[in-house]
RNA sequence: GGCCUGGUAGUUCAGUUGGUUAGAACGCUAGCCUGUCACGCUAGAGGUCGAGGGUUCGAGUCCCUUCCAGGUCGCCA
């Protein structure tokens, strides 16, 4: 039987104890953290959420606690009361280390199984056995450093949006399902038979609606889900600061969440963060960089090629232009870096982006050795090598194909991958940008229709309202992403404000009259009665998380995250469901036969 | 759904051309140890080599299938 805490009370946190606190009576609690038993010296490092106490039991301990002391073993749950004194031997390496409780009354709360690994703040133990024993991989100190990070970020924002007059209000997580975006998770009724409620991908229609209803300035600490297959950086349920204003422009949203940014990396990491960031225009963004996300930290842009090649005899590239383009990167200096082995690895990388190849060539001292440039004219020649500004000891890498979008995805991506190969990115930078004037549609090929490249109620530009039947592909979006690093941690718009405008928009997108009243009906309803121009944006507070802490992987910010196909391996989720569960809900599972 | 990488002791890994009884470090257990803090010394336990099938005299190693995990493309309004 385990002792209990009766007659103690902690009186302190492990890791707050300091030499001045010496000749006082302490009592402390925490877990094991490691025991050094040298016979008739033992020493007990107790570990709480603050940090690291030793415990030490010598020749002055009775004989009966010096056994019992002896019978700890790591991770114990211990409450332990004594006297503070110096220590013989400090420990400069923790804050703790010149003190240490020299203990005369030990309760050992509960005891542990020896953890399936070490609860040690370096680990290199495998992620899944870290997420099944989540609970123990929380105990690790890095971990805890995350969530008070990230609590801290949590509460910055709550601060910041209070103090401008926002104020939270809590939408439904069951909710209408939209089939526009992403796919739903859906929640059968019992009610209901045969229907649905659908999580929300984000809270927008009722965020639009609390500024129909005067509310002014919202936020909340929202809850997503979006039942689409996982990445580094996205989970089926994730967390977004949200945001939304009424009586705004752009330029207002844009301000008032620059300075949020500002606040929350002065308040949690120290650092200043210049607002007013620069604003790119989608079109450049993807011209420069082959992304709508570029990461600003490094150069390695991207230069078109394709007037030069127009009329060249390399059918790769001639051919390419007529419905595409020829755009190049020019690796400054990387000759020697990039060996003729690190090429062929690149050729190989790019065609996962549906690229039919990667030329190259390498400009050397003794003129040349290329894959491409044999086929084209001196003046070409002279051409490309002036255009990139090709000097001896660079390399030039080009992508041509008859879809742009698989250039710019190609080489976007390409050039992350070869500015974290050269070493190009500076450490410990933020660098943050928006992203504005984007497409209001995209041509989806599959569905043969424009879809909202934002959302359905995403303004198109007041100058171009026309456009969106006329010459949809040219309409621009009042769509703004704030970018870091090239991560897109933050997106919003000005939305549709006016119900006719809201109704043309679903005709554009291929929504007749009678789908769009179904769907989103109480949308236009409301927007009968009264609605302010508004706008807003959401954070993906995950990743601002990650980046902020310099973490690599969205799971690390996250304290019970899902793994890669969606489940969770400590509770074993999803999982079957009794008949009788079923059957309420109306319900028959068809069983997966080959 | 496609492609790539990985799975050997509790953990992290090594394991040669297919060849004797599959190793190391850490952890764990026991004993000794009065100033440790990566404690030390001695001894010990611990393995379905992810699973199934195949080739072979012989498989951790080769082949097929499959499961698990990671990365990525598609997807993510």
């Amino acid at each position: 039987m385990a002792d209990t805490m009766q007659g103690l009370k902690r009186t302190g946190y492990c890791g707050t104890f300091r030499g001045s606190q010496v000749g006082t009576r302490v009592v402390v609690a925490g877990f094991v953290q490691k025991i050094r038993d040298k016979g008739s010296l033992i020493f007990v490092d107790l570990r709480d959420r603050t940090g690291i106490l030793q415990l030490v039991f010598d020749d002055a301990t009775p004989k009966e606690l010096l056994q019992k002391a002896a019978t700890v073993r790591s991770e114990f749950v211990l409450m332990a009361a004594g006297t503070l004194r110096e220590r013989a031997s400090k420990n400069p390496e923790i804050p703790t280390g010149d003190v240490e409780l020299f203990v005369d009354d030990l309760r050992i709360l509960s005891k542990a199984q020896t953890p399936p690994f070490e609860i040690t703040d370096q680990t290199n133990v495998k992620e899944d056995l870290r997420l099944k024993y989540r609970y123990l991989d929380l105990r690790r100190a890095e971990m805890q450093q995350t969530l008070f990070l990230r609590h801290k970020i949590v509460k910055a924002a709550r601060d910041y949006y209070d103090k401008n007059g926002f104020l939270e209000v809590e939408t439904p997580i069951l909710i209408k399902s939209t089939p526009e975006g992403a796919r739903d998770y859906l929640v059968p009724s019992r009610v209901h038979a045969g229907e649905f409620y659908a999580l929300p991908q984000s809270p927008q229609l009722f965020k639009q609606l609390l500024m129909l209803s005067g509310y002014d300035r919202y936020m909340q600490i929202a809850r997503c889900f979006r039942d689409e297959d996982l990445r580094a950086d996205r989970q089926p349920e994730f967390t977004q600061i949200d945001v939304e204003m009424s009586f705004v422009d752009e330029d207002d949203v844009m301000t008032i969440n620059e300075g949020f940014i500002a606040e929350v990396f002065k308040n949690v990491l120290d650092v200043d963060v210049k607002a007013s960031f620069r604003r790119i225009p989608y079109h450049e963004a993807m011209n420069r960089y082959g992304s709508d996300k570029p990461d600003t930290r490094f150069g390695l842009e991207l230069v078109d090629l394709t007037d030069i090649l127009k009329s060249c005899e390399f059918k790769a590239f001639s051919g390419a232009i007529e419905t595409g383009s020829v755009r190049a990167i020019n690796v400054k200096g990387g000759a020697t870096a990039l060996t003729r082995k690190e090429l062929d690895k690149l050729v190989e990388f790019v065609k996962t982006y549906k690229a039919k190849g990667l030329a190259y060539t390498r400009i050397s001292v003794e003129g040349e050795s290329s894959s491409f440039e044999k086929f084209l004219t001196e003046d070409e020649k002279n051409a490309i090598r002036k255009a990139v500004d090709a000097q001896t000891g660079d390399v030039i890498l080009v992508v041509a194909d008859a879809d742009n979008n698989v250039v710019f995805d190609s080489l976007g991506a390409l050039r992350g991958n070869l500015a974290a190969k050269l070493n190009l990115i500076p450490e410990n930078s933020f660098d943050f940008l928006w992203v504005v004037d984007f497409p209001l549609f995209e041509y989806d090929p599959e569905e043969n229709r424009y879809a909202a490249k934002h959302h359905p109620f995403t303004s198109p530009k007041l100058d171009e309202i026309d456009k969106i039947e006329t010459d949809p592909a040219n309409t621009h979006a009042r769509a703004y992403d704030m970018v870091l690093n090239g991560c897109e941690i933050g997106g919003g718009s000005i939305r549709i404000s006016n119900p006719e405008l809201q109704q043309r928009m679903f005709t554009a997108l291929g929504l007749d009259e009678a789908t769009a009243k179904e769907r989103f009906g109480f949308l236009l309803e409301a927007f009968a009665y009264g609605v302010p121009p508004h706008g807003g944006m959401a954070f993906g507070l995950d990743r601002l998380v990650m980046l902020m802490l310099g973490k690599t992987s969205i799971r690390d910010v996250i304290a019970f995250p899902k793994v890669q196909n969606a489940s969770d391996l400590m509770t074993d989720c999803p999982s079957p469901v009794d008949k009788k569960n079923l059957d309420e809900l109306h319900i028959a599972v068809q069983k997966n036969s080959d």
